[in-house]
RNA sequence: GCGAAAGUGGCGGAAUUGGUAUACGCGCUGGAUUUAGGUUCCAGUGGGGGCAACCCCGUGAGAGUUCGAGUCUCUCCUUUCGCACCA
């Protein structure tokens, strides 16, 4: 302890002190004692896009809270973080400015890592990575040719979104309005042989492991379930009049078979292609149809269109002849590129229907008596059959059963599950990302690159300008060899999506500097992830790509577990006059501008209490003040306290609990006592279930504890008085410390406590000053509240019902009125049910 | 369009399991300190009525379950996120 301190809170000067002073010690450089108990505290780590904003400092000021507090607990803590280096704007940033996007990346990376120290963050920087470098990056080409080996990876033919005019591909984000963002173009579809990763393979296991996830948050459970919705439904043949190839649908609505009146196919479909080939309109039909958007929010919004493709399908049961629409939302590349319709039980068939005068035939009818009006809207739900000759009266499930019996005795049909998600596309036709490392040789074809040849590295060095690859055009990188016939070949020019670099990052933050294998035995400790950060928005995708990539490496022998990240949370984003805060709208908030002004902590504080961490956060300046204020005022408590120590009992100056019996204590005292315990208990609480902000909340109550403490004055007390009030503000500090841990820090030192606040233990209740003899209830009569009484604790049913019933205030409401009925809500209230 | 959430004072939010609605903070009003502004401190603050005791209303809208609903169920409205090449 200090002898002086100053008054004022100044956090410009303590702030850069105590970071050095964690920098020097290596305060958060995590010692890998594998007998410990392990907390692996992981936030989403950023695309290193310029400078920080708000969203990056709510994020990883989340993460940082829960791995502070986790340490506190006594857990071997693992906090990393790194740079999620390849990707579009980088590439967008170098078109723009003239720069490469290797060297505008890492300038960035630079700058936000000076940030990231002066928020400090108790990151092991040690473990620092970026994963445009190759070392990181070949790993994961290393791994792609495991899958190749294993067929879990394919090429096929996939859309993308052609640029005409700048002869290059754009991503959805680039296509605006259906044209190219640069070029004003009308955008067209496009086919061009692309790699995929077999997800497919794993979906059930991928669907089925939701429901071990017990802390993840169940909405994004749910997401994911529905993103890959597994169904079970007939998949079922219908034969084209005059053509031999059938048409293959699939339904989840067999008992809907009877009502089929017509089918529709893909502007791809082969069939759709013969049919333009004698008709000039639907060739005009099909070309329209070429520029149609890839994402799929603008296909299910488009107005829905189709032309008679002139040929017919013989429906298998009936063997009546179906007309077969060519129609713009199908879809050759997701499932077989047909439908069949069914206008009376499906709203989208019912509208294709209505607009193109094609029959509508109902085929179910409610259960019950329930009316059913098809004069305005398809009747969807399930019900019972008719119409539907041998299979009327049946209901939904004998009807499914007896229609694939049916349909399998004349080969026509069968059984199928069926999933919504699809085969993961990585190729991307640009320069900034990884390799994909592959070798096209005209006589071996596709061939993959050997193991001893990796990494095939990106080459930083180029002249960026925006159409095309330049990959194409560096000979040294495109010529190379035929790994296996040793004859002139050429590599593949795409790089992988960077949605492979982020779904296994998490695990070599483990063993970063291994340059022998992707992944060792230290992996098997630190994972799973205890704790995962981030954002809603990756609900699904990184979240899913991830879980697939666990159980890639698990099943190629380097992990123990099945899923990645144990825990997940999802934080809100930062909104600013209700609109999410970003460039475009001009709604930003500079964090560096806030720390010079008022401190990290406060900007941390800020972060943290303005809203619970799941939630979406509405910046407010005055917010930000009152956050300042707070701290100001835990600085002049300190202040004060640090002054008046020297007067205390040299028990409570050095922390050694001082005997005292409490039941002799006041009870102006020992109620400060009990509530100063509560609001502890509370806090505890909310650090478990990760609401942080009502933790702050209970700080600023204990502080405002504290001034009414000051104002008791009971003489001869003073040892229990100095005892209360010294225990307090330790609490305060270490409730506080995970959120604002520069100030806390501080303090924690100047007033004798301890040296790192961090390695202090997390504060415990005192049970016994919980107790109390009295206790308050509230008196309701129909649930409206209309007194107190206060009885003993330990007070039984009938001597708290007496109470309430003689209760001065409730006689008043129950003249003339009589009670049936006394509910007794045990340490909470008494409910009067009245006439 | 499909999938997932959210809606509580002037504002951010609190209310653990269905049990005292609005804790804590901001803002505002009044007062103290200060030459002044700022800072700091004290008091008040959901709406309506009443001299007062106190009463009525009140958690997006409407219905329902219950002794009791912000919380559970249904319908609707609004906002946000994701939709496979932004990350």
């Amino acid at each position: 302890m200090t002898q002086t301190m100053e008054p004022q809170y100044n956090p410009q000067v303590i702030e850069p002190e105590i970071q050095q002073r964690w920098e020097e010690q290596q305060t958060f450089k995590v010692k890998e004692d594998f007998s410990k108990e392990k907390f692996y505290c992981l936030s989403m780590f950023p695309y290193p896009s310029g400078r920080l904003h708000m969203g990056h400092v709510r994020n990883y000021t989340i993460g940082d809270v829960i791995s502070r507090y986790q340490r506190m607990l006594g857990k071997n803590v693992l906090q990393p973080i790194g740079w999620d280096a390849f990707g579009l704007p980088a590439e967008n940033a170098a078109v723009e400015n003239n720069i490469a996007p290797a060297t505008w990346t890492y300038a960035n990376i630079d700058h936000m890592r000076a940030q990231f120290k002066r928020l400090g963050f108790a990151y092991d920087w040690s473990r620092e990575f970026a994963t445009c470098k190759p070392d990181y990056y070949r790993w994961e080409q290393w791994l792609f040719i495991k899958l190749y080996q294993k067929g879990l990876v394919y090429r096929k033919n996939a859309i993308v979104n052609w640029d005409p005019v700048d002869q290059t591909v754009l991503a959805n984000e680039q296509v605006v309005n259906g044209r190219g963002w640069r070029s004003g173009a009308l955008i067209e579809r496009r086919e061009i042989p692309q790699w995929f990763i077999k997800i497919t393979a794993y979906a059930d296991e991928l669907l089925d492991g939701l429901d071990k996830l017990e802390h993840w948050p169940e909405q994004v459970r749910t997401m994911q379930r529905n993103w890959i919705g597994r169904s079970e439904g007939l998949e079922i043949h219908f034969d084209v009049v005059n053509d031999d190839t059938p048409i293959e649908i699939f339904t989840t609505r067999p008992d809907t078979l009877m009502g089929s009146t017509y089918l529709c196919i893909a502007p791809q479909h082969p069939l759709a292609q013969r049919a333009a080939q004698a008709s000039p309109d639907i060739q005009q039909f099909i070309t329209a149809c070429q520029h149609v958007q890839t994402a799929e929010a603008a296909l299910a919004t488009l107005e829905k269109q189709g032309i008679y493709s002139g040929f017919e399908a013989i429906h298998p049961l009936s063997g009546e002849k179906l007309p077969i629409w060519i129609a713009n939302f199908v879809l050759m590349e997701y499932g077989t590129g047909a439908v069949m319709a069914v206008p009376a039980h499906d709203q989208r068939d019912y509208e294709f229907a209505q607009a193109y005068q094609l029959p509508i035939k109902q085929v179910i009818t409610p259960t019950g008596n329930a009316a059913c009006d098809l004069a305005h809207a398809a009747f969807t739900e399930q019900g019972i059959l008719q119409n539907s000759g041998d299979f009327d009266g049946m209901d939904f499930a004998t009807a499914f059963d007896a229609v694939e019996t049916a349909l399998q005795r004349l080969g026509k049909g069968k059984r199928q599950t069926h999933y919504r998600l699809r085969d993961w596309g990585v190729s991307r036709q640009r320069y900034w990302g990884a390799p994909i490392p592959i070798i096209y040789c005209d006589a071996c074809g596709t061939v993959p690159v050997p193991e001893d040849a990796l990494p095939i590295v990106l080459p930083e060095d180029v002249s960026f300008e925006g159409k095309g690859s330049p990959l194409r055009n560096i000979t040294e990188f495109y010529h190379t060899q035929c790994p296996q016939c040793g004859k002139d070949a050429h590599r593949e020019t795409d790089t992988f999506d960077t949605f492979v670099e982020s779904s296994w990052y998490y695990a070599r933050f483990a063993c970063k500097n291994l340059d022998k294998a992707m992944l060792d035995d230290r992996v098997k400790y630190w994972t799973p992830v205890d704790q995962y950060v981030g954002g809603i928005e990756h609900a699904v995708m990184h979240l899913l790509y991830a879980r697939l990539f666990h159980r890639l490496m698990r099943d190629e022998g380097l992990l123990n577990s099945d899923e990645p990240f144990s825990r997940l949370l999802t934080q809100g984003m930062v909104l600013r006059d209700g609109a999410k805060m970003s460039k475009s709208k001009g709604n930003t908030v500079d964090p560096d501008a806030l720390i010079a002004k008022f401190g990290v902590d406060t900007v941390r504080l800020f972060a943290i209490f303005a809203a619970p961490p799941d939630q979406s956060l509405e910046w407010s300046d005055s917010g930000v003040e009152g956050c300042y204020r707070f701290l100001k005022r835990v600085w002049a408590f300190a202040y004060d306290h640090h002054d008046e120590l020297k007067n205390f009992s040299a028990d409570v100056r050095h922390n050694s609990n001082p005997s005292i019996d409490w039941n002799d204590v006041p009870r102006s005292l020992t109620s400060i006592r009990r509530e100063m315990n509560e609001l502890l208990k509370q806090a505890r609480y909310d650090y478990q279930r990760q609401q942080f902000n009502t933790v702050v909340s209970g700080c600023m109550k204990l502080l405002n504890l504290l001034y009414k403490l000051i104002e008791i004055n009971e003489p001869g007390y003073e040892p229990a008085h100095q005892l209360i009030m010294h225990k307090c503000f330790s609490i305060i500090l270490r409730l506080l410390s995970p959120i604002a841990p520069f100030m806390t820090q501080y303090l924690w030192q100047e007033l004798g406590f301890g040296e790192l606040i961090v390695d202090a233990h997390w504060p415990k209740v005192a049970t016994d000053a919980l107790r109390t003899d009295q206790i308050e209830l509230v008196v309701q009569i129909n649930g409206k509240l209309r007194s107190r009484i206060t009885v003993p604790a330990n007070a039984d049913q009938t001597s708290i019902e007496t109470a309430a019933l003689t209760d001065k205030k409730i006689q008043q409401h129950l003249q003339h009125k009589e009670c049936h009925k006394i509910i007794v809500v045990p340490n909470k209230l008494v409910n009067l049910v009245v006439q």
